[in-house]
DNA sequence: CAAAGCATGTCAACATGACTGACCAAAAAG
DNA sequence: CTTTTTGGTCAGTCATGTTGACATGCTTTG
């Protein structure tokens, strides 16, 4: 018969190959993220927390407007769970010194290690997935990946993503 | 022989390679499905609306059992959205000829044209994507994405999706 | 310095879209 | 013909997003 092999795109990516690429988006997305919910659950946590506790930990000493850019949401979605990663020991909160209002926020070591725990575990998947693809086509992943991220944020990909001054 | 590092990777891909990959996922992700969330906004609809719509109109006919298969979301979740779909004249609902309790799905000519717009959306930031990368990245692209992807679905993408057989 | 305005973060109320449990109807199994 | 399985629905709850009103503290200005 005719081709069975729909995973080469010769050309400017015909509607068929986009639409591919649309359904495995959403495929990997779905089995990537179920990884790490599964062990969210065990502490009760949900998808929100680990986004806060990935990016605690990432950069140090954040501060919750920083954060805001990141995730995109309202300060009030991200006081509900931050409140709770703070009670239940996962985050601790000091105020600036510079500026009085700001709660800088930190992992505690019980944060820090279940950071480490859903990092880990994601950090497997994706290496697994880039073992199997081949150490080339990890370039062409993450470039690909890259240009759907709007400007404003792949500068956290071209430059050192530290950069904790002052407090 | 026998060492550790002779895996032929020229770089196993380090943690913080690993580290951005990750978060590569979380920022692409979150952006592409803004650009269709902004569509879906203005018809009162949400994300889980725009899956249901886009799978309809993948697979006409399918069965509410199929696309919980592939949703990954309980009945009751897709119930809702599949209602608000079928009354705002979306999406139709016949029942099938060999059992009378199926209800077949599929596009209006007005879910169709929202299907096309939505994808047609999300095709093009695709398609820009992958030509700044290079057609030779999309490869890598599509094929690390699939490893990401749990085994039982990853036959949607190595042979024709398309199979409606029965009725 | 005091008042105005802006920035940082919180509290209250609400919407969406997941979930579980109980249920009905049709088909399949005995 | 009963029982079990399968396909789908209804009711209620939970997680996590939203907007609006607000307290506090920094900054700017008369």
């Amino acid at each position: 018969m005719t081709d069975q092999k729909v995973l080469t795109a010769p050309h400017p990516l015909g509607q068929e190959e986009l639409r591919q690429s649309i359904e495995l988006l959403f495929f990997a997305y779905r089995d990537f993220t179920a990884e790490a919910d599964a062990i969210l659950a065990e502490y009760g946590f949900g998808r929100a927390h680990h986004r806060v506790i990935y990016f605690v930990g990432r950069h140090a000493g954040i501060t919750v407007s920083d954060l805001l850019d990141i995730l995109r949401i309202t300060k009030q979605s991200l006081g509900r769970v931050l409140g709770q990663l703070v009670l239940d020991g996962f985050i601790v909160q000091r105020p600036g010194l510079r500026d009085r209002r700001q709660r800088l926020l930190e992992l505690t070591e019980k944060g820090a290690a279940l950071e480490r725990r859903l990092t880990g575990r994601q950090a497997d998947s994706i290496a697994r997935a880039c073992a199997e693809a081949g150490p080339h086509a990890v370039d062409g992943f993450r470039s690909v990946l890259l240009g759907l991220v709007h400007d404003g944020d792949r500068v956290r990909f071209t430059r050192r993503p530290e950069r904790n001054g002052g407090e």
